[in-house]
DNA sequence: TATAAATTGATAATTATTATCATTCTTTTT
DNA sequence: AAAAAGAATGATAATAATTATCAATTTATA
């Protein structure tokens, strides 16, 4: 797994082979979600940019239009369930798929070995060079069951 | 896997156990559902509405409102990912998962009951109620590799 | 350092969804 | 079958989320 540093530079990398411009909000938007516990809205990633970086006076159509790039370059992933809209994570982070509860937002992250093996199997049976996957799994957690 | 009429007898049942009253507009967005093909968006199934069933004169804001019930009484299902806002379809279908070529743009489905199983062993795990999954597989089909 | 183009912040515009409310339907009771 | 009670509806206003616009600023490069 990349350090921050690394996903920083690979971030440079990528606008300089778009022939864009590097710029401090992007990057910020980027540490942000490198850094984050938790799946952020944009209202969120704007919120925590205000409270750790108060200097830098982003605005909140920055932020979506960072969203959106760092996501186009796949540097980040977006998920979208229930009433709660999108939410962003880094794709820094190890493998993983989701738990969504589709009563309160809540996502529980989790790996399992056998799942990706049988879909390795399934890939080879059809001929197929799998790339990445995606699977979420939608339900009531816990909480919202009582 | 129920058919048509067993699934509006099953909503008829619903409204009556709630108390509530049985209009011919929920039936109609539950009908659109079961019969689509595709997961459809809150706007699409108004659109449908208006072309299948042209003397209904429904609106939308009713659309949004069985398609909340509907989804409360675990008859249809929400989900959302990407750049799409939320789509539904009828839990009366029987799942499938995708292989996505990402070169062709060709789509398979499977179904795999293995997987399946393990899903609801995590869910289990986690203390969570399954009621859908989403899962793609994206990579390069046999015909692109050449 | 000057230039060209990309990016930004502020905000207007657009979209998607929800709330309001008078009217219409459904169901139940008579 | 008619009346009463209240749930549901359609039209539309209100709100929330996201995107577009545009003048000003910043970045990369010559």
């Amino acid at each position: 797994m990349p350090n921050n540093e690394e996903i920083i530079e690979e971030l440079k990398k990528i606008v300089k082979q778009k022939g864009l411009k590097y710029t401090e909000q992007r990057e910020v938007v980027l540490n942000i979600l490198i850094n984050a516990s938790d799946h952020l809205s944009a209202e969120e990633v704007y919120n925590q940019i205000k409270k750790s970086f108060p200097e830098s006076n982003i605005g909140i159509a920055t932020v979506y239009r960072a969203l959106s790039f760092l996501e186009e370059v796949d540097l980040i992933t977006s998920i979208a369930f229930g009433a709660d809209g999108k939410k962003y994570e880094s794709n820094a982070k190890s493998h993983h798929d989701h738990l969504i509860c589709t009563s309160c937002g809540k996502i529980i992250e989790f790996m399992d070995a056998e799942i990706e093996k049988r879909q390795d199997k399934i890939a080879k049976k059809n001929n197929f060079k799998i790339t990445s996957h995606s699977m979420q799994l939608y339900g009531i957690c816990e909480n919202c069951t009582k």
